[in-house]
DNA sequence: CTGTTAGCGCATTCAA
DNA sequence: TTGAATGCGCTAACAG
């Protein structure tokens, strides 16, 4: 049923090759025979078979996006990124979301050895050796998101000199009791931001001879009920922290949450800065780091398009696009100085 | 450079077809010769090229999921329903988010026609008769996710029905003043939720003998901002609401924190309900219209999938699959009976 | 049971 | 300027 180029060619009296040059300008026609082949491309509504042009030409016009950790909104906007560049270009997306660690190693497997997509794009998963070699080994344009390695281009924050910028606002503050909320749950790959932000916090304390309090470094729990607890008992530690540094927005809302069922003030009583600075975080007048997160996917396929035109025309350009990303300390009302009891 | 299946025919020593039987289980084939090709198969590392796979067989093993609203934390529950039964199966997931009117046309007009996919998932998408009508020319299967036509398979939730049993709920209660509050830019496409809420609240409203006051019908602004004041604005009317129920749990959250900066107590002076039900409204104690969204991404991929299988057997079906799934009131901390000033 | 051949629909080279 | 022929890599029908 599905009309071919063929059908095109023998309605408008030409060949097929006529047809093929009128459609992507592959070379000159004849004004007149090209508009016959125009008319009979309209009549018959034709649209040229994806699959066919995919193989004839040995590229799928697609590129791969893998994605853990899918439900966060940070995620969400930097997808948006590159959804907005992708939507401009002639390019489709291939979604992977991965939610477990098996599936991760199958995706990391699999997707860049199928030949199915042009390009892949890799959200924040630290990636071994290994499977740093095999993508390299596949000839496949790789780019890293929001995650780094020594022998693949990436777009990256650095978490630590943000944690730490975060940090330092809050002992020019005045704080000096000041706790890091971690949240495991995001880091279910081993991506190491929790770590990096921790770092971050640590260098920040030590720079300003603070030291570092193991009772104020807390994981978050893994049901919501186990993080609402874990949250209450720092508060209510005998000597309880003056400000919280959260691992992200959504866990800093749910500290001003709990800080609210305590009745304890924010700022007064307690300062909170989150990590984000998502939609809502205006609202809530939450104190966070801002990253720029639909910036980061934006910038990603742009290097990863770059990579795949570069791969066509043979052109190895020496050295690995590297960027990084600013983050700024958005300050709002959660935070102030610590009152003195 | 990438390995074809004539390299492994050659190398295994057997003709190009025995390999292909051997890869898809075509046909039996000597367990001998079998084991050889499989050698060969994992000494030159051979992936089948897709391209050539989907042109032979005249199948993608791709659908399609077109999602405007992308940023709802809603839409993005869906469509983890919709990976969580993809990533088991050998399909693809094409994305498509649209933000803009324009955007919205050009992908239903493009995406059914250029054959690039096997199926089409469309979610929360008012389609015209006409854009059916294309749809079910271009005769590729397709599923309609939380929107409906008579004409295509859908998978529903009755939004009239629910926003009823909320405000009865309400009713129940004791109340009386019941606001709605509804949030304009969730209907950038005219997706029609937004006037199915607010027909159940008007016919609950009807079914109780209460009269229906326009201003207790808000419309939320395009900025937190103007948002915020309108909901200041309903809570400090003359004679202002007892209840609220908004369109959705962000919506929802939002009055919450206007209440608290009102000093307004909840269930107090204020009960409020959501829609959604998302991971935050537990935290919040926010009661809720929970409805089933992983499931409904799920299940719209399943009758999708279906329909392709048939389609490919020839089995018309006769029947659209159309779904309605349930939708349940989940009470938490947000309501109770109105206190008499 | 297995090798060979003929498409799948298109882009592109080679003649004309 | 254009038509005809070749190949992309694979599946499936055909013939042995």
């Amino acid at each position: 049923l599905p009309v071919t180029i063929h059908e095109v060619a023998k309605r408008a009296g030409v060949g097929i090759g006529t047809v093929s040059s009128v459609l992507n300008n592959s070379r000159p026609v004849n004004e007149t025979t090209r508009q016959k082949v125009l008319a009979a491309v309209k009549d018959l509504a034709f649209v040229p078979n994806p699959s066919a042009r995919r193989l004839s030409l040995g590229k799928t016009h697609t590129i791969a996006v893998i994605i853990p950790y899918f439900t966060i909104a940070s995620q969400i906007e930097r997808l948006r990124g590159v959804m907005s560049v992708i939507a401009e270009s002639d390019y489709d997306i291939s979604l992977f979301a991965v939610e477990t660690i098996p599936q991760r190693n199958k995706v990391l497997q699999t997707v860049p050895h199928r030949g199915g997509v042009d390009g892949l794009l890799i959200f924040s998963l630290n990636l071994s050796n290994e499977e740093v070699r095999r993508i390299r080994q596949a000839n496949i344009p790789t780019v890293l998101v929001e995650t780094v390695h020594p022998h693949l281009p990436y777009i990256f924050v650095d978490n630590i000199a943000a944690a730490q910028m975060a940090v330092s606002y809050l002992i020019d503050l005045g704080h000096q009791k000041i706790a890091y909320l971690s949240d495991h749950r995001q880091d279910l790959f081993d991506s190491g931001f929790d770590r990096s932000r921790y770092l971050g916090y640590c260098q920040a304390l030590e720079m300003a001879g603070i030291p570092i309090r193991p009772e104020y470094y807390r994981q978050a729990g893994s049901t919501l009920e186990a993080h609402q607890r874990m949250i209450q008992e720092l508060l209510t530690l005998p000597d309880s922290p003056t400000a919280i540094f959260a691992f992200s927005d959504e866990i800093a809302l749910e500290v001003l949450e709990v800080a609210r069922q305590l009745n304890l003030t924010v700022p007064g009583d307690l300062s909170v800065v989150g990590y984000d600075d998502v939609e809502v975080a205006r609202f809530a007048q939450l104190t966070t780091v801002h990253q720029c997160l639909f910036e980061s996917g934006l910038q990603g396929v742009e290097v990863l398009l770059d990579a795949i035109d570069n791969l066509e025309n043979h052109q190895t350009n020496g050295s690995l696009p590297q960027l990084q990303l600013p983050t700024e300390l958005v300050i709002r009302g959660s935070t102030g100085r610590p009152i003195q009891r």
